[in-house]
DNA sequence: ATTTGAATTAGAATGATTCTAAGGCTCAAT
DNA sequence: ATTGAGCCTTAGAATCATTCTAATTCAAAT
């Protein structure tokens, strides 16, 4: 019996991620994800892959982010026009943007948010998820006025 | 003493808009926004505002946009990746979306939500605004399982 | 070894937005 | 009324992220 396809699952998912057939450039992608905690651009993980999986194209970047995205292991974050960012964090989170320079945090929840007791909601809408950012000044840019 | 040229400064805002100059162009595309629920994009407001401004063009829609954005008459949402929206929607208000249709309506806010509660935020930051996005089914698409 | 379908690729195509350069228009001072 | 300065508008080019296309490679099951 040959052995199965190596697939990907990751453990501490909310919504359980279906597999994904487990290719390198996928893994590497994958793992630069992982390992950056900065939500970089497609752009940013095809230089950061590049080391990884000499020859890698822009194109497999892509069409991997969107295949593990897809397959709930990651998610696409989009707060302002512009590039999408890409984010492994699986604890249940929500993002933290710094209107001065532009970089984005995550911060873990502490007390879930029921939506219906904070805002008026059309009669008969089902809410599935709850997306929230939060903006202003980071630490660093907080101190630096 | 000639009259100032005359400006747009809605009420009911909540971050003080600054004044612009309010061109025919720029007065029809804010009217189109005001009168549009439907969070439009710059080529539905350029659309919608031909009829009221005979040879208008979509430079000047995105230039106008941005203005009126700058200056805090309207709101670019930007929910999906895909072209923005706009909203001259004044009240304190998060953005329904519907994974179905796609339609982006308003939900006034009923109870503040006060961040430091309910989120581990990094030491130091400082939290100007708040922004949600509740996803689900819109009522017609749930009905229609 | 062969087949089948998925994965990868380079490059073209798309689409939203921004930029550029050239006129137009307004307003305040003449 | 005329003029000068500066903003407003415009067509079209340029940009940039992303998606598409078509060809090639790869991997797993036969």
């Amino acid at each position: 019996m040959p052995p199965s396809p190596p697939t990907l699952s990751p453990a501490g998912s909310t919504t359980a991620p279906t597999d994904v057939r487990m290719t390198p450039a996928r893994k590497e992608i994958y793992d630069v994800l992982t390992e950056s905690k900065d939500h970089p651009t497609a752009t940013d993980v095809f230089i950061r892959a590049q080391s990884r999986v000499p020859g890698i194209s822009l194109a497999t970047v892509y069409n991997t982010l969107e295949t593990l995205t897809h397959s709930g292991h990651i998610k696409q974050v989009n707060l302002e026009r512009g590039p999408s960012r890409f984010c492994a964090n699986k604890h249940d989170h929500v993002h933290f943007h710094c209107d001065a320079c532009g970089a984005i945090t995550d911060a873990d929840v502490q007390e879930e948010v029921d939506p219906r007791s904070h805002w008026k909601l059309p009669r008969g809408a089902k809410i599935n998820r709850l997306d929230v950012t939060l903006r202003g000044l980071c630490p660093t840019c907080a101190k630096a006025h």
